[in-house]
Order: C-alpha cells, then structure tokens, then sequence
DNA sequence: AGGGCGAATGTTATGATATAACAGTCATAG
DNA sequence: CTATGACTGTTATATCATAACATTCGCCCT
C-alpha cells in the first residue's frame, strides 16, 4: 500500500513520481506525453482531490495551453485510457492515480466534507463482482467502486 | 436473489410487485407517493434498463404531469432517498430497484450493448470497502459498486 | 523535394445533465 | 380561519461533455 491522501506523506516527492513514471511509461509504449498531457497530469498530480475538466481547463487557459472544453476534455481521455487518471463518477472528475503502473482495478475513498480521495486497491473487491458477474453469464470489463464518507481529518475537526 | 434484468421472468408482475412494495413501505413510513412520483417508478419499471432525467421527464410532459427539469429530478430524488430506485453513476441515468424493501447495497452489472442493468446484492462487496475504510480511520457512509461489461444475450449476438 | 498520412491541437457550436430560487397550491394542525 | 409544511410549477442558469471541421506538424514514401 503506497501513499494515499490521508497519510501525511512527501507530497513533492508524490508529485515527481507520478511525473516520472507517466514518463517512462509513455516512452515504453510509445505514447506521446504531449505538453498539454504532461501538464494537466501535473495540475492533478498538485492534490488528493479529485478536479473537474473545467477547473482544469481553466490553470490551462491562465497558462496558454488551450481555452476549449476539448483540450482539456482530450489530455483527460489519454491519460485515463493509459492509467495515469482515474475518473471519479459520483463526481464527475477526475484524480492522478497514485499508482501508477501498476495494473490495478483501484477503489475510492472520497470525503464527503473536503473532498479529498484515497485510492485503494479494489482487486479483491472487483474479483468478487467478476465472479458474480460469471456466474450470470455477464463478462466483466471494468468495475469501479467508490464510497463516500467522512476522512480521518475531517471527524476530526467535526467531533 | 431475485428476478434481474439478464433471467427471463414474467415482468408484469414485477413491475406490478415493485409498486406495491412501494406503496406499502410509503404507507408504513407515512410517506407520500403522489402522482408524479408514483408514476416516474412506474416509468421505470418498465425496463431493466437506466434512464435519464431528462428521458423520464419527456413521458411526464406527455402525460401531462409535469414539464420542467425539476419535477423529475424531484420525484427521482425521492424515490433514490428511499430506496425505490438507483441512481447509476456511470450513466448519470435511474433505475428501479428490484429487491425492493431490502435494505441492501447493491451493485450493477451494466451492458455496454444494450444498456441493461442487474442488480446483485452488494454487502458482501461494500463491507469489504467499508473494512479498508475503517482501516484507514475513514467512515464509510455508502458505497457504489457498478461493474460494465457484456450481458449473456449480447455475448450470443455478437457469436 | 513533394505528397500523403496520422496524431495532436485549435475552434465553434451545441448537446446533455442538474440545480437555484421563488411563486403557487393544498391539506391540516392549532 | 390562518399558519405551517410538503409538494408542485416555472424561469433561469449552472455544470459537464462532445460533434464536427480546420489547422499544424512530424514522418514515411517515392
């Protein structure tokens, strides 16, 4: 289990890891880590919490990197179909996996009062609804699981 | 476990089942199943498949219920807070339960195909979830667990 | 060199989903 | 009989997402 957003933790270190292994990756594979890419990785790589596509957009156009709803929507797509972002769907937005590389079929933990998300390991949770999933002849591709709550931090300052 | 969208099943008993529940469990908790709400679950019992707001919304108007975004989104709020339909996230779209007065967390099965939905009981996955969680010192108020995939009538006629 | 191709980006326009805010209706508890 | 609360009606607008077409640029081919 590597870093999550509740575990206080080196987070520039965090941020040049994720940095650095999207890189190598896309070496690897021959993907191209574009300007806009590498940059919209970066802007979510800064917090735990997940962004939406124009918030993004918008430390993009302050940066000349593009002002349309698609260069942001675009670098978002290639970096999730490569496992470098996840999508949150209760949120619609996205986070920097803190992963990366690993092949993963990751669950969230999203804090309902700041908004911060921890990313789990969901392979034994995701196996299970594949099985169930076989069982009724339905083949799974994807799963993902996301609950909601109240972080650490946050019972906290409440309690 | 009960009918899901992929088993054949005589489905005008089980939308005829679904509003009973409904109704019943409203009578039982004082509250009200008024028109709009009553027949947007309707609505939605028709099909084991999600619809939008906005798709639900276009049988109201015709009917004569109801015309603006919020009278569905309403009535769909209601009938989500109490249990008598899900809200999928990934499809941003409603579907009505099928074990209904069950108090259970649910997972999805969605075809990417044709957009059928089953539902599985999803304890035994989200207490996996909320065990990490309790782990990590996170409170987890709810789960979502929806998985995308290939149902069994799709895998044929795609053979 | 010139031409064609593919990948990425730029731009316009629009579609799809969702909610804030306030006004009107109606039953009923005091 | 009026005050309250739950529901509904309506306008306006916020938020999220993509279709479609133009442009740029590197690269391969001959």
């Amino acid at each position: 289990m590597t870093a999550n957003g509740f575990e206080t933790h080196d987070h520039t270190q965090c941020i040049s890891n994720t940095l650095q292994v999207a890189e190598e990756t896309c070496r690897e594979k021959g993907l191209q880590l574009t300007p806009v890419r590498r940059r919209v990785l970066e802007i979510l790589a800064q917090k735990h919490t997940a962004m939406g596509a124009y918030e993004v957009l918008d430390f993009l156009r302050e940066e000349g990197l593009g002002s349309q709803p698609p260069v942001a929507y675009r670098a978002l797509d290639f970096l999730v179909s490569n496992g470098f972002v996840h999508r949150i769907e209760r949120l619609n937005a996205f986070i920097a996996c803190v992963h990366p590389g690993e092949h993963h079929a990751p669950s969230f933990l999203i804090c309902r009062e700041c908004s911060t998300v921890a990313e789990l390991p969901g392979k034994p949770v995701s196996d299970v609804v594949a099985k169930a999933g076989t069982e009724l002849g339905f083949t799974v591709e994807k799963v993902s699981i996301e609950a909601e709550g109240v972080c650490p931090d946050c019972q906290e300052k409440t309690a």
